[in-house]
Order: C-alpha cells, then structure tokens, then sequence
DNA sequence: AACTATTTATAAGA
DNA sequence: TTCTTATAAATAGTT
C-alpha cells in the first residue's frame, strides 16, 4: 500500500514475503486489539507462517477458553423433540439426567473398547493408541460431513442450472 | 483515521460503536485474507461481538482443522469441564434431559456407523456432534498421557537430585 | 449506505 | 531487522 500497488496473490521473492510478513502481522494484530478495544469485542486471532512459527492475540482470557466458546457457538445442537418432553412427565428430572449421563459414559466406555483399550488405568503406549484411533474416527467422521456438503453442492449448482434452462427457455 | 484522531478505548456512543464495529471488522477480515495469500500463512480469526455474534474466518481447511493444529502448537490444553459445569446448573432440566437424549442417539447412532464399519448413513448435525465427542475425548485422552508423562518426568527428577546428593556426599 | 478529509498502514528503498 | 517516506488503504465523522 504504499510506493507503489500490490498484488493480491503469493509474493514470490523469499525476502519481501518475510518482510511483508512481518509488517503485515503486526499491523493485523494491532488492528485487532483496537477493534476489542473500540467495540467491547473478544477476539481470537492465530497466524502460522508458511514455515509453522505461532502468533496468536486473545483479547479477554486466554485463547483456550475463546476457543471454547467459539466451539459452542458454531457447534449448536438442534433442540429436539415432543415425544420425549412428553414422556419425561413421569419421572422426577434429576433422577433422569443422571440416568442419560450415566448412560452416555457407559457408550463412551463402549466406544474405548472397540478402540482396543481396556476401560481403568491405561498406560501410555494404550492412550496413544486409542488417540490414534481417535485421530481416525475423527477423520472418517469428517470425510463423511464432506461427502454431505459435496453432495448438497452439486445439488445446488444443479438447480441453479435448471432454473436457467427454465429462464432461457421462457425467453423465446 | 479519518475526520479526527479516535481515542484507543471503549466508544461509548452504541451507535458509534456499531458502525465502528461493521466498518472495522470487514477491515479486519480483509486484512487477515491478504496476509494470509500474500504471504503464505495460515490464519484463524474469531471475532464475538459485545452481543455475542461470531463472526470467523479460516483460511486453508476449516476453523476446527485449525483449532487443532493451534492446539498441538502451543501444547495443550485448559479443562473443557468446569465451565460446561457451571452452564448446566443454570439449565432448565427439561431442556437438559432432552440435549442429553439427543446426544445419547447420536452416540449410539456413531457406535453403530464406526463397529459397522460406516454404515447407518448420519445427518451432517450428527456428525458434527459426533466430531465433537472425539474431540472431546481425544482431549481427554491426551490429558491422561500429560499426566502420566509429568509423573514420570517427577520421577527421573527425583532420582538425578539423589545422585547429586550422593556425589556430594563422596566428593567429601 | 455513500462520501471524503484525514489518519494509518505499508511497499520500496536504504 | 529497522528507519524513512511516498503512496495506497482504511476509516471517523458527516450526509
């Protein structure tokens, strides 16, 4: 932005890519900062650079608990259900959310045994084991949503297409 | 920066304040891209507005993706539990009971996709749900290794002060 | 949501 | 890196 415009892609020479890094890094930061300031806003900024260094900013508290709650806002679960309300009726609500709590343990112990894990005290060489599992799972679990989102685009682009193919035909 | 020097604090005017914030925001989101293609870096950027309102941006793969790498970077991790915790006490038990059942569907609904091998075909919400159970566990599991490795670091260094106190007891 | 007078950020050069 | 400076961008106050 200044002697001269630049473009906005990759800035191939090693050297001014450094430097704009490096100017172009604090000036993010800093313009962060102010806007938390100015606007009474949280904000979590982390910047790798192309060779993995970490520069992060967490305006209030530590990035951990921004990072929390940016999980809870962007994971929100949809409120089910009537039938279940209806049934709940009965029983006394304390009792019940104990029951359902001991019940999701008891499938996450489920869960650790497929892993191969045994349930109680696991050594090192287990729980690394069982993350690696984890890591897996995780990645076929992801591989699925993919595979949802791919297929609603192309639904999308789909209907973007006949709707044009109706527009053009009705043109004539 | 422009019409007159701002003061670096809170702007008191909530109408100021709002426009400030669109206009900064939508700065600060431009400059986190530039960097990021510019120069070659990964960025992650959240920001909450005073109301709460997230406004994100992650540049190559997903927040989450990054949210991980940010986590192996600057070594983990705070509890996920105490403020989980404290939300629950303040929750309607109606509402609890069914966020639980929900959840309680979900997992068996992901026991059954992982043992059978990705069969029973889940819902996008389902599967971030259950991506966020194997997060939760994998930060659990990797709690259990922190300990487990800051035991044993605990013990070798019990062990070299005692040598040391042995060779200073020989050197006289 | 537009418009501009200014302030800031920063690209290039040293 | 750091400094300087000409210029591009961002934006505060206004309409």
């Amino acid at each position: 932005m200044a002697r001269g415009k630049i473009q906005m892609k990759r800035i191939e020479n090693p050297v001014h890519r450094q430097v704009t890094f490096c100017k172009r890094r604090a000036g993010l930061l800093k313009k962060a900062k102010e806007l938390s300031v100015l606007c009474d806003a949280e904000i979590g900024l982390f910047i790798f650079s192309a060779h993995g260094k970490l520069y992060e900013l967490a305006t209030k508290g530590s990035m951990q608990s921004l990072i929390e709650r940016y999980m809870k806002c962007s994971g929100e679960v949809a409120a089910d259900d009537q039938e279940a309300k209806e049934k709940q009726i009965n029983m006394d609500p304390k009792e019940e959310i104990s029951m359902l709590k001991l019940e999701i343990e008891i499938l996450q112990k489920g869960l650790r045994y497929i892993s191969g894990g045994g349930g109680g005290a696991m050594t090192l060489d287990e729980l690394n084991v069982l993350e690696k599992h984890l890591e897996i799972w995780i990645y076929h679990v992801r591989s699925a949503k993919m595979d949802i989102m791919v297929q609603e685009i192309q639904l999308l682009k789909n209907k973007v297409y006949s709707k044009q193919q109706t527009s053009i035909y009705k043109r004539r």
